[in-house]
DNA sequence: ATAAATCCTATTGGTTTAGTAGGAATTTAA
DNA sequence: TTAAATTCCTACTAAACCAATAGGATTTAT
């Protein structure tokens, strides 16, 4: 797994969102200015996080974004499959993302990154954005 | 850390001398055929193997290469250092790649990630060419 | 009506990845 | 001494990916 910018700012986003839970729909504008990120890039990111069922957005004036699931209920680790695929360091040892690799015949070798797939997946997972804000 | 094919040719290249330790030196098209990896290809990488002194050389006929370290001197760290930079999921908190990302500021975030670069770095660390190999 | 917002797709510029190409230099063996 | 086998080295390329930017369509509140 490399984490790239998309799932940075998602994350932040989320973030954001969590801590202002109570306020309703919050516009991509006030995220963007408040966390830092390119505004029109963001717009992207909402847009996936929506179709992903983590978000609810109404449009119009004084539309915006809010969390569609408690922050508890969301893994770091799903947000970050959303953006950047795989957990595993390699595809051949991800059960989500499998395809093959040169290394997949040497089975020791695979055993480490399985290993680094299991840890990785199981920090990943038990951490939600609740953990993450406060 | 995403492992990149050249990571991964270059430790079935590391393995293959490893096995063949006592048979002096071994060419690109022995290595390149028995682990499946495309010749040329695998010449490039054999040339930074042997800049960062995982490997020694001979030239012209009966030439090749060999290993210059035990196998149980050369870490998987190392070489997909070499290879692929960080062994960090992100920069931001990778020691020896360092650069700033967007959720640098989040501690809590931050921690999680580190948690993985620890992990990720000790096992990769401490595994070996030689306790691949067998 | 207008302004503010999401929705949606296309485009772009830069970088990285996974090679390929080809010539120069070196060594062995016939 | 010449040919074959090898490493050495750099440049090139095609495709994919990344980090945005652009701009129009739609919806809603005032």
């Amino acid at each position: 797994m490399k984490l790239t910018s998309r799932s940075e700012y998602a994350l932040l986003a989320l973030v954001y969102l969590a801590r202002h839970e109570t306020e309703g729909f919050i516009s991509i504008d006030v995220i963007a200015t408040a966390q830092g990120i390119p505004p029109k890039f963001l717009e992207q990111l909402m847009l996936a996080l929506k179709r992903a069922h983590f978000l609810r957005s109404a449009k119009g004036q004084k539309g915006g974004y809010q969390l569609a699931k408690r922050p508890d209920q969301i893994s770091l680790a799903e947000v970050i499959r959303l953006f950047d695929g795989a957990l595993a360091p390699t595809e051949s040892v991800s059960l989500n993302f499998y395809e093959s690799t040169p290394i997949e015949k040497e089975k020791k070798l695979t055993k480490v990154f399985k290993d680094i797939r299991d840890y990785v997946s199981q920090k990943l997972e038990k951490t939600t954005i609740a953990d993450v804000i406060r």
